[in-house]
DNA sequence: TTTACTGCAAAAGGTTTGCATGGGT
DNA sequence: ACCCATGCAAACCTTTTGCAGTAAA
């Protein structure tokens, strides 16, 4: 804890950029819960404690958090983008249930394997992957019709 | 081929729609190619062909395309969505190249099984899984900075 | 004849940007 | 002192919607 703002810093010393409150706020945010955001929440949240940090601010920081290894796109819901930290975490991906919005995140070492094959028949460099699973979570399953 | 027409015409009047002329050009457009499709793609290429159909009968009726079975959603990018047909192709991924935008795609049968194992350690009713993989293909590769 | 569908243009909603001010370095 | 970052508001762009006319059924 606290050490995403050291990286931070030392990504926007080494890229000749500045450090700023603001920024340091947005990132304290971001880390503050577990859970998956989008912008218009961390504003809202933001604000809840008396931030006065803009949404441009925010939209603008976005990209630079993100090429940071802070965060990352993870997918994109009723018209706007959402968003993860990803730094402390192990890689994981996401079952989303389309009745409740429930997330489920999960781990499994079978997709390396995949990657690895597909790296070498394809001659590609895999950079990130991102496996969304939909579908009803336990609690929404019975209220299926069909 | 033809069969998405078909699909579409008993779907539409199961519904108790009605079957129209710009639906059916917007689904043989789609249908025409191969390729991964934006609405912008797809209003310009019905337009070079003399279609009148406007971008605001494509957006009403891509929803309507989408549960019948015909197209999906693959990926966000560049403020927009894009869509793919899906009739007549098995299930598969993609490897996009974040450079050229080249896009591969690939079957993997672990991922049934994946998704077999998440269905029951979550008790989770699996609708549909979408694995998007990035990063550099082989032409790309070579010019990575780093 | 009913009423769903269309084209058009305006509106909506998320994201980006121009500009003047403020603040790191 | 330089010039990057910020807040504000306007602009932008994709997608949605209201409306009046058209055409499936």
């Amino acid at each position: 804890m606290g050490d995403e703002i050291e990286l931070f810093r030392s990504f926007i010393s080494q890229k000749g950029l500045r450090n700023t409150p603001e920024r340091e706020v947005i990132i304290r945010e971001i880390f503050s819960t577990h859970d998956h955001f989008d912008v218009d929440d961390l504003y809202l949240r933001m604000l809840g404690k008396g931030s006065k940090v803009s949404k441009a601010s925010i939209y603008r920081n976005i990209p630079l958090i993100m090429e940071c290894g802070l965060i990352k796109e993870v997918w994109h819901e009723n018209g706007h983008m959402h968003y993860e930290h990803i730094y402390g975490h192990g890689h994981h991906c996401h079952l989303r249930c389309i009745q409740c919005g429930k997330v489920i995140e999960f781990v499994d070492r079978h997709l390396r394997q995949i990657e690895k094959r597909l790296s070498k028949e394809y001659d590609f460099k895999i950079i990130d992957h991102n496996l969304d699973i939909t579908g009803y979570c336990s609690d929404c399953k019975n209220g299926i019709n069909v």
